[in-house]
DNA sequence: CATGAATGAGACTTCATTCAT
DNA sequence: TATGAATGAAGTCTCATTCAT
């Protein structure tokens, strides 16, 4: 009967966030962001509508709740790995498998980011979180890039330019992979392939 | 006093119907397709509303021939390289401008295209629609690859799976452009920097 | 290529104002009024749709002549019978077998009749057609009843109201048989008992 | 402070359920069923359009319910009859007065009656709620004129066709008095006339 | 007389969001 | 904090009718 503590209350409050947010996942994977109605990810949650916009200013602020959470994360992880103690071509390798990771963990999601890029196009503040993650993204491949060079291990190249292509590559195969099948567009192939073939371009000869 | 005859009236409705799809180009390019109302459509194609049904079912007809009309185009052009007489990485070259060539003419319909790979998803037509240009891009593609290895001009390869990279790298490169910026991802120097990194990895050494 | 006579222009005229009656018929009959589209009758026609608009105002009108044209038909033939040399309870019996003819002969027409019905309640000139019909009828009726009495062939009974007696009947049977059925409803068999039965009650005991 | 409780709820919802369904009735038989708007029903309920839908399907929904919540009344209504203790020829008499009385209660519901019937020509959902309020009535009248003859109260005769003459006629004369007046086709005598006329038909002699 | 392209008013319905409880 | 009934703006599409040719 006692009344919860702040902390407690923030808790519950985490909790039920991170609930209708598992929620919305699901269901914007389901059937599409736009084919989505804010009651459809009620009912999902378990929660009344109401609810949700006590946690979420409306459709929109989930959406965005949805790629930023995702978007952070990968750019964390991408982040530590220019820093790590090994080779530039071994990072890059690396890189790859973080993006493979990614597209098999979060299959469900791959539909949902194609909606937010299109989104995004009209959408100042998403086109800014995407920005985010690739700027990120972009960084990271640089310096690993630059690494390489600085060791003698690339050839010398536009890295400005080439740092680029990993989220290109990424983002070409979650679209192609999704409209056209994995059985015909196989991600890891895809992206394995590709790896090998840039690098052998990349990579000083001797 | 006579009515119009048959050819007469097939004129009419040919630029009609060509009328209302350029309207509907520029007003979904602008405003996207999701926004865009049918009104919208008929104010910029100087119709009424019930001319545009007239010759189109809706708006999702409407979008699809958008799309179709253009993936066509593309296919076709990017078929008849692959008979042309010259060297397999010249082809490869020559297909890189191509798209460059489609990415300046139709700059207005880039963000359209991102939206129709979401409808995609959603659309078993339009999902075809989309397979279809990828198959024919894809088949192109194959051919001057393997012709490639057929003159001992590229290394062997797997032709399958890397002749789905110009796609993969094209749309990468079209979202990204619009998305974080044609200045930050300038389509021109990445698509051609990547092209060379590969033909690098690709051509035999000799 | 002399120009046509004022006759054989009245004669194209009202030929083709039959041939689009005839269309309407069929196309009401088979979609009902309400979801039958100008567009479809001229199609049925195999005329334009400003052909239409020549011959009728408009889709009311086409409708109105529909039931016109069977209503005057039918009252004429019933008028004709109450001056026929017969009893008065042959004549009911012949009336009760020209009904069942009609609703066999004009079998596509009986759904129009009940969109008829329905129209007719906001739109007081398809009220007053319907009215002539009753009128027609019922003046028949009372007539031949009247003539039984006059013979005691019949008990002496409120002519003015069982003379509409029939078309009740006539109504209701027709609504039944389309909604629950012929088969369960079968016009034949209801209005012949339905007729004996009366008869017994009408008809003088010697 | 706190919600509403689930049986508050389900009162306000069945509450709101009423009153449109009253309102719709009023307004379909004040302009009928296809010139009413939803907007009109809205307004007559005082409610938003919104709301309409949150509680009705849609228009066809809100006039099947009309419909079917009327049957379904006088379908019990009829069948209760039936296993009352008079006789038959009492209770035939009993059966014209429910009729006579529903109508003159729903006198207002007569002409949206009409037009159920010509929507249920195409609409096979209406169709069956018709058949549904037909053989309810036809049973009861069968076991009427059952018992009637096994009680020699009545003459041997058809019980399976004749038991379809009640409505048959009760719909002929609401259509009559709806479209010639009730001045004209006078629903009381011509019920009580008829019924009359058929009793002295099917009575025993004795 | 014949054509059919063009019109445009108007209906139904959806759904993100609010707010009284 | 939680509920869900209520809102109402907005949008797609239909179709009877007109009129230039």
């Amino acid at each position: 009967m006692s009344p919860r503590t702040k902390a407690q209350n923030e808790e519950i409050r985490k909790a039920r966030k991170q609930q209708i947010l598992d929620a919305a996942r699901s269901v914007f994977a389901a059937r599409g962001f736009q084919k989505t109605r804010m009651s459809d990810v009620a009912k999902a949650a378990e929660v009344s509508q109401g609810t949700l916009y006590h946690y979420y200013r409306g459709k929109d602020d989930l959406f965005m709740a949805l790629f930023s959470t995702w978007a952070e994360q990968i750019a964390e992880v991408v982040s530590e790995l220019s820093g790590a103690p090994t080779s530039a071509a071994e990072k890059l390798e690396i890189l790859g498998q973080i993006g493979l990771a990614y597209l098999q963990t979060d299959e469900d999601l791959l539909p949902v980011f194609v909606e937010f890029w299109a989104y995004a196009l009209h959408n100042p503040k998403a086109a800014k979180s995407f920005r985010n993650l690739f700027q990120a993204m972009q960084q990271s491949c640089a310096e690993i890039i630059e690494q390489g060079i600085a060791n003698d291990e690339f050839k010398p190249i536009d890295v400005e330019i080439l740092s680029a292509l990993p989220l290109v590559v990424l983002d070409g195969v979650v679209l192609l992979s999704l409209l056209v099948g994995k059985d015909v567009v196989e991600p890891e192939q895809l992206i394995r392939q590709t790896l090998q073939l840039v690098l052998t371009g990349l990579l000083t000869e001797g």
